[in-house]
DNA sequence: TCTGTCTCCTGAGAGC
DNA sequence: TGCTCTCAGGAGACAG
C-alpha cells in the first residue's frame, strides 16, 4: 500500500520517463471509482502535452504540464505506475504468477485493472497507472486551479519536528496513530509507517494523543522522519500490490519491526507482537517495549 | 471542531 | 473442487 516512501520513490523512478517528453496518446478504462476526471475529458485533454515535471504532495503525484495544468494521481491502495517495460509477478494475477515461472513472463499486456495508459512520443516506454482495487484517483487540474484534497494536506511528513508535533497532540483525544493517519496533521504518513515510527519511539498506537509529552513528540518527530527516509532509500515496502515503475520491489519489507508481524517475537525483547484495532484500522505493537 | 462509523472496491485466503 | 465469507485499507461523507 503505498505511502510517502512508496510515492516518493515512484515519483523519483517514473520522472525520467516523463519529464521533457510529449504525451502522444492516451487510453482509459470506462467511468469508474477511480476517475475524479471522466475518462473521456482525459483523454481528450492529455494528448499533445508536454510533461514539465513531476512532484509529491504527501500522498499525492502531481504531473506538471507544459500549458500549468495538472494531472493529480492518488496510489489508493493497490495502485501501480510503471513503465511498460517492468517485468513483474506483482503485475499479474495469483493464478498467472502460480503457473507462470518469472522467466516465462512476457511483457505486460494492459488489462481490466489498467485504467490509465499514456503513450509517450518518440523512444522510450509508455507509462501505466494500474489499480485493481480503485481505491486511487486521477483528477486534472486547470492551469491556477487548486483542490480542496491539496489544500487540506498537513506538512510533509518529512519536515516534521518535535515541537510541532507536540502542538498537533494538544487537545486531542483520539489515539496517537489516528492523528498520525490523519493527512491534514501530516501529510504522507499511512498504516505501515505509523506502526513503525510508533514502535521506535516506544509509544503505543492506542495511547490518547494528548497525553504524548513534549519529549516523547521530540523522539516521535524523529523516528517518523528516520523509518521515512529508510524506506525511500531502500525503495518502499513491497507487502502487496505495491511495485517500483521499473518491475523492481522495495526492500523496506524486510525491516519491519511491528508491522503485519501480529504473533511473531519482538525483535528487541522477543515479547509477541499483538495486532488490535486503532482507528478502524489494524495496529501492531509490542506490549513490553511500546507503553 | 473533533471523533467515530460507513462506504467505495476486489483479490486472497480461510472455512466448509 | 468449488462456493461463501471475511479481511485488508485511503480517504471522503456524514452523524453525533
Amino acid at each position: 500500500m503505498p505511502e510517502l516512501p512508496e510515492v516518493e520513490v515512484t515519483r523519483r523512478r517514473i520522472a525520467p520517463l516523463l519529464v521533457g517528453r510529449r504525451i502522444a496518446a492516451v487510453a482509459t478504462t470506462p467511468p469508474s471509482y477511480v476517475f475524479v476526471t471522466p475518462p473521456g475529458r482525459l483523454r481528450r485533454l492529455l494528448p499533445g502535452r508536454r510533461v514539465e515535471a513531476v512532484d509529491r504532495l504527501g500522498k499525492y503525484l502531481l504531473v506538471r504540464l507544459d500549458d500549468g495544468a495538472t494531472l493529480m494521481i492518488h496510489l489508493g491502495m493497490t495502485g501501480q505506475l510503471f513503465s511498460s517495460e517492468a517485468r513483474s509477478p506483482r503485475l499479474l494475477s495469483a493464478t498467472a504468477r502460480a503457473s507462470l515461472a518469472p522467466e516465462e513472463q512476457a511483457g505486460f499486456e494492459p488489462d481490466a485493472h489498467t485504467h490509465l495508459v499514456l503513450e509517450i512520443e518518440g523512444k522510450g516506454p509508455d507509462v501505466y497507472f494500474r489499480d485493481v482495487r480503485k481505491f486511487g484517483k486521477l483528477l486534472w487540474l486547470a492551469p491556477g486551479e487548486g483542490h480542496p484534497r491539496l489544500d487540506r494536506l498537513g506538512g510533509d511528513a518529512l519536515e516534521i519536528d518535535g515541537p510541532r508535533l507536540f502542538a498537533a497532540t494538544r487537545k486531542r483525544k483520539a489515539p496517537i496513530k489516528a492523528l498520525l493517519l490523519d493527512q491534514s496533521v501530516l501529510a504522507g504518513v499511512g498504516n505501515i509507517y505509523a506502526d513503525e515510527a510508533l514502535f521506535l519511539a516506544g509509544v503505543r498506537p492506542g495511547r490518547r494523543a494528548a497525553r504524548l509529552t513534549r519529549k516523547e513528540a521530540e523522539v516521535l518527530a524523529r523516528e517518523i522522519v528516520k523509518v521515512l527516509r529508510r524506506s525511500i532509500e531502500t525503495g518502499g515496502s513491497s507487502i502487496s500490490d505495491y511495485v517500483n515503475p521499473d518491475g523492481s520491489d522495495g526492500g523496506y519489507q524486510d525491516e519491519r519491526r511491528v508491522y503485519a508481524r501480529k504473533g511473531e517475537p519482538c525483535l528487541e525483547c522477543r515479547a509477541i507482537i499483538v495486532r488490535r484495532v486503532v482507528a478502524q484500522r489494524s495496529a501492531h505493537y509490542c506490549p513490553v517495549c511500546q507503553s
